[in-house]
DNA sequence: CAAACATTGTTGTCAATGACAACATCGACT
DNA sequence: AGTCGATGTTGTCATTGACAACAATGTTTG
């Protein structure tokens, strides 16, 4: 109502409180995220956030929904890569960790489990579907011969796992002074290692 | 004041406020965890909790602490089992995947990074007990020719990761209708078998 | 024993927040 | 023009964490 250039309608709301929800998330923890707080920061009235999320947990939601996009962007991205498949999947472990690493609070969001149930299927399916990529990397390898038998959803769980937790321990500050170049080499050593075909010669990266 | 039988002083309100907040943590969360709740739970007044716990992050520290020192003694317990290395590794695998889906919302506290900076120095020594314990199971399973070589620390940091992140899957829901504990066997099999003496025929626990 | 003192609990208060209701403005479509 | 839905606004409420001032209790010490 002041400002001539504050027209009623803000135009693009949601998506300028998701930008900047985005920040504050990695700044200051989602904790700090307070919806008024976003309004204020927008110029717009406290209640307006309202009208686009029906509560804060629903921003929260939307925010882990980007976050799986680009993440699965990524994992694509590795995947598609030139190069054998056993360096891809090290290339795809060594993505997930970045991401991890570079938006920890976001993946915290992203891996809890408070959401409305609505989103939380959403949520949910996106998981799987970071799931199923890493699973048709590990089905070509073993078509390969490079990567034990066995179903490619389950060893996929077990990839994610392994890099998942190594990311896990990273954030929490429990590797030390190992930097963390050195530890996600050698847990993908260690985990190519142990998917590798028993009788071939392996996935080891090293080669 | 009213109640006779509620003398002035609780006598043990610091225990009985963690004891409680153990039991709405695992209920309902982190997030529903209210000082002021506590205090009417316990029928003391708003501002009891304060005497004990200087903010609402100290006490969900403290309540870090607690898990830590629980999570230690069951992995402490897993090493010092009868039977043979490797079998004595995987039964701390499990011991952590049980305790992590068992308390999840404990463990994401004690892995959560916004601690004050004074239990913050606490809660990592206790997290790097968690890793020497394994380390030294890891150690001597190397002595024994059955674990390849490498610093045990860094391979205490794989191990974990490994566990840590599967549990995080199966809390986050993601591990579709896999079975937790085949999971879990598939997981150690995959670590013990990357971990493995390349010429020894290995800790593969399935022998 | 009495008198300081530290500990622990109590009441009172404040600002911040999420949630909701009632109202205002704007654009689109009839 | 007139209606209507979407989007913002103001107003309000209960809950909460934090703090300050005060009260009761136990402990130490002169």
């Amino acid at each position: 109502m002041a400002d001539a250039d504050s027209p009623y309608h803000h135009g693009n709301l949601r998506e300028a409180l998701l930008a900047r929800a985005e920040v504050v998330l990695a700044t200051s923890g989602a904790d700090s995220l307070s919806l008024r707080a976003l309004a204020r920061d927008l110029g717009v009235s406290h209640a307006a956030p309202g009208r686009h999320f029906r509560d804060r947990q629903a921003l929260l939601d939307a925010l882990a929904v980007g976050g799986f996009t680009r993440l699965n962007e990524g994992l694509r991205a590795a995947v598609d890569e030139p190069g054998p498949v056993t360096a891809r999947l090290a290339g795809m472990g060594r993505a997930y960790v970045a991401f991890a690493v570079a938006n920890a609070p976001l993946l915290s969001l992203m891996f809890t489990v408070k959401h409305a149930d609505d989103s939380s299927a959403e949520l949910r399916e996106l998981g799987h579907q970071s799931l199923r990529i890493a699973a048709g990397l590990i089905a070509l390898a073993q078509r390969e011969g490079v990567v034990r038998a066995g179903e490619p959803d389950r060893l996929a769980q077990v990839a994610f796992s392994t890099v998942h937790g190594l990311a896990a321990l990273a954030v929490g500050s429990l590797l030390e002074d190992t930097p963390l170049s050195e530890a996600t080499d050698l847990a993908l050593d260690v985990l190519l290692t142990g998917l590798a075909a028993p009788g071939g010669d392996a996935a080891r990266p090293g080669a």
